[in-house]
DNA sequence: CTCGCTGGATGTGTCGGTGT
DNA sequence: ACACCGACACATCCAGCGAG
């Protein structure tokens, strides 16, 4: 039983529920995509459909499920997950390091929180949540993934998908942890070499006297250094990168460059090649077992620890760096700190901030002024130490 | 123009597991 | 017992930019 209307018509089913429908300005009959469970909702879905007519921004109900289905399938498409991986991949200007740090941080900390989340639907509120569900927790890893999500969100703006970032967390890709860096006298720096393995202790010498990175000490081939001028020539550091280990170009320019040794280390390194020949010119000077790359983890070796068997308590002796350091008596020491040894002794030996940047491979003088000031806290203790020599004199003259 | 700040990139440190 | 791997956590460094 029909109900004639101006516009369309409304039709109660056998099933008790309304279908509408109407001819369009197509001269067909369109029909509601779905029935309605009364019929004022029917009447309230034709008196929308005259309205587009009117207005003339009509398309056919089936035609706009089509696009609203399109549409939804786009916004899906443009899922976190899926949107960051695309970016991932369309970097092709970090290295390889990078690529891995930055898929991590993705897949662990990302990911998990705004994965299934369309790209436009994230807002700074959902950043600030994500930000603050750490609390004190791995604030390293935090910043991070904090930066990772800031790039992938300022690609989002570039591709006009919204309008300004939603990372609005003050800082929020700033560690600010920062570990008192130790650094050895000159006597510890050599009982430290004396306490490696042998086959790194040229190796530490060179790192604590020239201030050599870890990755472009173990990238050293036998041409790289030379005996007769005593200069070691850097031009290239190790990296790893999802289990790769390789070699290639410094960081910066400035990496590349020319140190002068000091005689001990050339000696040190004579009687190196004495025991670990390294006979073509493209040998590694401090290969691995297999005569690949030197890893970190084998330089630094493992440290005391204590296992359980059948209900008896062993310690197991650290080795590598980790028991040379507790040697000498400076178990907080990191291997970068003899970069830091070498910088502070340079500029004890007079070096100045310019020398001592070319010396160390920085493309500033920012990180040389560091050390400096680390040198004038100990020019204030040779102060103190005159002053107290002064008093000493003037008490036994008066006394 | 200098200087300090900060985003972003890249390197180092730790540790359980595994092969020799 | 040692030497190294691999995964993950963490620290450091560089460059660009805006304030003064």
């Amino acid at each position: 039983m029909g109900h004639r209307r101006s516009f369309g018509q409304i039709i109660r089913l056998p099933s008790k529920r309304y279908r509408a429908r109407y001819t369009g300005p197509d001269q067909a009959l369109h029909n509601a995509p779905t029935t309605f469970e009364t019929r004022e909702d029917a009447e309230a879905w034709l008196t929308d459909e005259r309205r587009r007519v009117s207005t003339g921004a009509w398309a056919s109900p089936a035609a706009r499920l089509e696009e609203l289905r399109r549409s939804e399938a786009a916004r899906l498409a443009r899922v976190f997950e899926d949107y960051a991986q695309a970016w991932l991949d369309g970097r092709h200007d970090i290295r390889p390091s990078t690529r891995d740090s930055y898929s991590a941080s993705l897949s662990r900390h990302l990911v998990p929180w705004f994965g299934r989340t369309p790209v436009d639907e994230i807002t700074t509120e959902d950043v600030r949540a994500w930000h603050a569900s750490y609390g004190t927790r791995t604030p390293t890893a935090r910043a991070h993934a904090y930066a990772v999500l800031t790039a992938v969100m300022a690609r989002a703006v570039d591709d006009e998908l919204i309008a300004r970032t939603p990372c609005r967390v003050k800082s929020g890709g700033r560690t600010q942890v920062k570990r008192e860096p130790e650094v050895l006298t000159l006597a510890e720096l050599l009982a430290l070499a004396e306490a490696m393995p042998p086959q790194h202790r040229a190796l530490t010498l060179m790192s604590g006297l020239c201030g050599l990175r870890f990755g472009e000490v173990v990238a050293l081939r036998r041409r790289d250094v030379d005996l007769e001028r005593g200069v070691i020539t850097v031009t290239r550091t190790a990296v790893r990168a999802n289990g790769e280990k390789a070699s290639g170009p410094p960081k910066s320019a400035a990496g590349r460059r020319t140190v002068a040794m000091p005689r001990a280390v050339g000696d040190a390194l004579e009687t190196h090649l004495g025991h670990y020949p390294a006979a073509h010119p493209d040998a590694l000077l401090f290969p691995g077992r297999d005569g690949s790359l030197l890893a970190h983890s084998s330089l630094y070796g493992l440290p005391a620890r204590e296992e359980r068997r059948g209900g008896r308590v062993y310690r197991k002796e650290p080795f590598g760096f980790m028991r040379a350091r507790e040697a000498i008596g400076r178990p907080g020491l990191h291997w970068h700190d003899l970069r830091r040894t070498a910088a502070t002794l340079g500029a004890q030996a007079g070096a100045t901030v310019r020398e001592m940047q070319s010396r160390l491979g920085h493309s500033t003088p920012q990180m040389a002024l560091y050390y400096q000031s680390a040198t004038a806290e100990r020019d204030q203790r040779i102060a103190d130490r005159l002053q107290a020599q002064i008093e000493m004199a003037q008490r036994s003259s008066s006394g």
